[in-house]
RNA sequence: GCCCUCUUGGUCAAUCGGUUAAGACGCAGCCCUCUCACGGCUGAAUGAAGGGUUCGAUUCCCUUAGAGGGUACCA
């Protein structure tokens, strides 16, 4: 058989030789341990925790080994893209502060000299090296009926194939040129596969990051090369494109782990080089049943990246909180380096936790706290500003109009030793406090309340707010005395029959007057806050 | 069915043959205190099961179980 003559057949038009391409993608220049590798999504919805995960370890390596991280857009299957898809890609990137260092721009140009990176402007490229693998007798046509649905599919290859898991070696592998050619002329669409050259008998080994050696049966199928559409697979694709553009590290979900030997057969028909692998796993969920689930975008928000903007997480919490659950020396690094970037972290490649983790809606709001606490309030200000300009624009009006009372309302227990770590999201300042931004409601409910009426009625004879709060506090105390309060608590304690109530009582009725709530920071700072007139206001009732 | 991966408290997890099996979140209690929070202290809670190997297994090996993934002209 003249392969040669079998690719000239099917490939009339493609002239040039795989050495002719490598030759314009020359090895990149690295220094020793220099990762590089990618984000390769599909432009087929809204960005998934999932990609982003798996993103992020990629970028970690990148950036820890001072190398090359690029995006390459996966846009193989039409049929699945989304309108506004790849906008949406790059807008969660900027948001969350991702830096590429190679990218397609969304007009379609190129930034980076390993283009073209996107998978459609490729086509030709994948059928260069086809060509060339047909000529070497390494890849066939195939001509079988191209079916639509999966059932079909696997119906056709019931029959195709042997059932003993051995070989899945396709009818097509040994067409005879005259074959090929009526084929051709009657003008019959052409898949090219693999002309695999193992007989299922075959065991390899190849490492992993996370999971370390891997001993697995070798490829035995013909897989696909190029559909018939002339597009290639993923497998196909990952190779040619990796290998041009210099990937040393190819990140990926662990849904690729399986498929693993038939990418390291399809690089070696090639000659290409095997590429290190890092099969991450899956972000989950605990389902309804108990077992572990991937986290989904329909049933969890939280799957969704732009969740978390939409709720008003600060990006570096979130940032955090990943790293966390990708890297098991994240938290200790944190705990010994409370005030330093996330940047500044050694992402460990040892590190990388192998085992799908829940995600933990709950930790992500203690980091989030912590984070938030160590603002000023000018930044909480800033922060709490921008999320409502974007979600809440009537707040956020407000927000600009009353911009030196709302500063001091971030300011309520921040700074310090001992900050206060009730906030862990934008969103829900405005209810968090909103007694200080309008006076509280439901007072009927509140005036009721045995003693609270003429308590306040005394305690707001004469108010004026101190300057100091010992002096405030000195005031509580004394109409407290005088209606027949205890104010020292020992003695409340001991006999708490005597009195009407204790100090702890008649805070309560100030802050009760003041926020409508039991619960609220220092009654003394939210006066102060609120000032003489406002405060006195609302103890009048 | 077959193939691959994973399995330490509720969650994230440390240990890389010898520890009273760290730490964080969450939970409970106590202290502080004008409440809540913060902070401090204390506590409950973990090696999937069964076999080996070893003086000694959470750690190494095997089996089983469970979970996840794959088994497409999807990625």
């Amino acid at each position: 058989m003249d392969y040669q003559k079998l690719a000239n057949l099917l490939y009339p038009n493609v002239k040039t030789s795989p050495e002719e391409i490598l030759a314009k993608y020359p090895p990149r220049n690295l220094k020793q341990g220099e990762v590089v590798s990618r984000f390769a999504p599909s432009p087929t919805g809204f960005m998934h925790i999932g990609n982003f995960f798996q993103m992020f370890i990629s970028y970690s390596l990148c950036k820890v080994s001072n190398g090359v991280f690029f995006l390459r857009m996966e846009d193989t299957d039409a049929k699945r893209e989304v309108e506004g898809a790849r906008a949406f890609i790059y807008d969660i990137l900027n948001r969350f502060g991702i830096k590429v260092d190679e990218y397609p721009t969304l007009d379609g140009k190129d930034v980076g000299n390993y283009g073209p990176y996107v998978q459609s402007q490729r086509k030709e490229l994948y059928q260069i090296f086809a060509k060339d693998l047909v000529a070497r007798g390494k890849a066939f046509p195939c001509f079988c009926k191209k079916t639509e649905g999966k059932e079909e599919i696997l119906e056709d290859r019931k029959t195709k194939f042997l059932e003993n898991d051995e070989t899945e070696y396709d009818p097509c592998r040994d067409l005879s040129y005259e074959e090929v050619k009526e084929h051709l002329d009657r003008g019959d669409k052409f898949a090219i596969r693999l002309r695999t050259k193992n007989t299922g008998k075959e065991r390899i080994v190849f490492h992993d990051l996370i999971k370390g050696d891997i001993e697995a049966k070798a490829n035995a199928k013909d897989v696909i090369l190029i559909k018939n559409d002339g597009i290639p697979p993923y497998p196909f694709a990952h190779a040619v494109d990796d290998t041009l553009m210099g990937t040393n590290v190819v990140v990926r979900g662990e849904e690729y782990l399986g498929s693993t030997p038939v990418h390291l057969e399809i690089f070696e028909a090639l000659g290409f080089k095997p590429i290190a692998y890092c099969h991450n796993p899956a972000v989950c969920k605990i389902g309804e049943n108990g077992n572990r689930r991937k986290i989904s975008k329909r049933y969890d928000p939280e799957a969704k990246m732009l969740y978390y903007f939409e709720e008003g997480y600060p990006k570096e919490a979130v940032l955090e909180y990943l790293l966390n659950i990708i890297n098991s020396g994240f938290e200790g690094w944190r705990a010994k380096n409370p005030d330093a970037k996330w940047e500044d972290f050694k992402f460990g490649i040892n590190d990388i936790t192998a085992v799908a983790p829940i995600f933990d809606l709950l930790k992500l709001n203690d980091i989030s706290k912590n984070i938030i606490a160590k603002m000023s309030a000018e930044e909480v200000y800033e922060n709490w500003l921008a999320w409502a300009k974007e979600f809440k624009p009537a707040l956020a009006d407000y927000l600009e109009a009353n911009k030196e009372y709302a500063i001091k309302v971030c300011g309520i227990d921040r700074g310090g030793l001992k900050p206060r770590k009730d906030i862990y999201k934008w969103s829900m300042i405005q209810e968090y406090f909103s007694y200080m931004l309008n006076r509280p409601t439901e007072k009927e409910e509140i005036d009721n309340i045995a003693n609270y009426k003429e308590f306040l009625t005394e305690y707001a004879k004469g108010f004026t707010l101190p300057a100091e709060k010992d002096e405030w506090f000195a005031g509580v105390k004394s109409t407290a005395e005088k209606l027949g309060y205890a104010t020292d608590n020992k003695l409340y304690k001991a006999n708490p029959e005597a009195y009407k109530g204790n100090t702890a009582k008649a805070c309560e009725y100030i802050r009760l007057a003041l926020t409508g709530k039991k619960n609220s920071p220092d009654i003394y700072e939210l006066m102060k806050i609120l000032g003489e007139k406002e405060t006195l206001a609302r103890l009048k009732g």
